[in-house]
DNA sequence: GAGTGTTTAGCTCTCG
DNA sequence: CGAGAGCTAAACACTC
């Protein structure tokens, strides 16, 4: 394939705005970017009118899927967060399944996929599977969350990719609270399952990430 | 042979 | 513009 017939694909590293230099918690900046600011209303103010999301009328038969606001990594850890330990094929079988833009006969996505499980830390290679070939595959023990655990029909996932395109998202402070807990738990002190050695230095408590962020404001 | 797992390379894109 | 992240392609080895 040559790059002018490769798809084009958009990466969605968080954007940062330039308020945010204006924060002293920079360096918690990158635990916060797990998709953070896609569920959080940030800087929606109240009397600001919801943007309505355009509805793509296809004339002939249901719109294209479009490609999941979401990294590999991503897709991966929602799929073994909710079932556990899950063979590759599996996993291919989760994600076409929810996500209808991967097609079950497209080996690109799938080369993906299993690039992703190799490489990443945040996946761990089990057993072999029961039958067939292949290992289960899992979540590191110490994994920290990439998303927060939803079980979202494909509709709204597309509600919430048109919510994300909009910057706006209704979310309760307790998920909030929860994506803080998770982004504080990375960088409480753990220990080393193999040297028992602590991996990480500067505790940093929930409240702490929620208050320097901004990611709440104190009524 | 098919499926799986690993590795390498190159590309596009965002951010500093 | 360079660094880094994410995606894709491809090659190769291994297992069933």
């Amino acid at each position: 394939m040559s790059a002018a017939d490769r798809p084009k694909w958009r990466r969605r590293k968080s954007l940062k705005s330039p308020a945010d230099d204006d924060n002293d918690c920079a360096s918690l900046a990158w635990l916060l970017n797990f998709r953070l600011d896609e569920f959080v209303n940030v800087k929606v103010p109240d009397d600001e009118p919801v943007k309505k999301e355009p509805k793509i009328m296809v004339p002939d038969g249901p719109p294209a899927p479009r490609k999941p606001p979401y990294t590999y990594p991503e897709l991966i850890e929602r799929a073994l967060r909710e079932k556990g330990e899950l063979t590759v094929s599996a996993i291919y079988q989760w994600i076409s399944d929810r996500f209808p833009y991967y097609k079950a006969n497209d080996e690109r996505w799938k080369n993906s996929v299993r690039h992703n499980l190799s490489i990443n830390p945040h996946f761990r290679k089990g057993a072999r599977a029961p039958q067939g070939a292949g290992h289960l595959w899992s979540l590191a023990a110490n994994a920290i969350d990439l998303l927060p655990l939803r079980n979202n029909t494909y509709e709204e996932e597309r509600m919430i990719e048109c919510a994300h395109e909009a910057r706006i998202i209704a979310c309760p402070k307790v998920i909030v609270l929860d994506e803080a807990a998770i982004a504080a738990a990375s960088i409480i002190p753990d220990q080393d399952l193999f040297t028992g050695s602590t991996m990480f230095l500067n505790p940093v408590s929930t409240e702490q990430v929620v208050r320097e962020c901004g990611l709440i404001t104190v009524d």
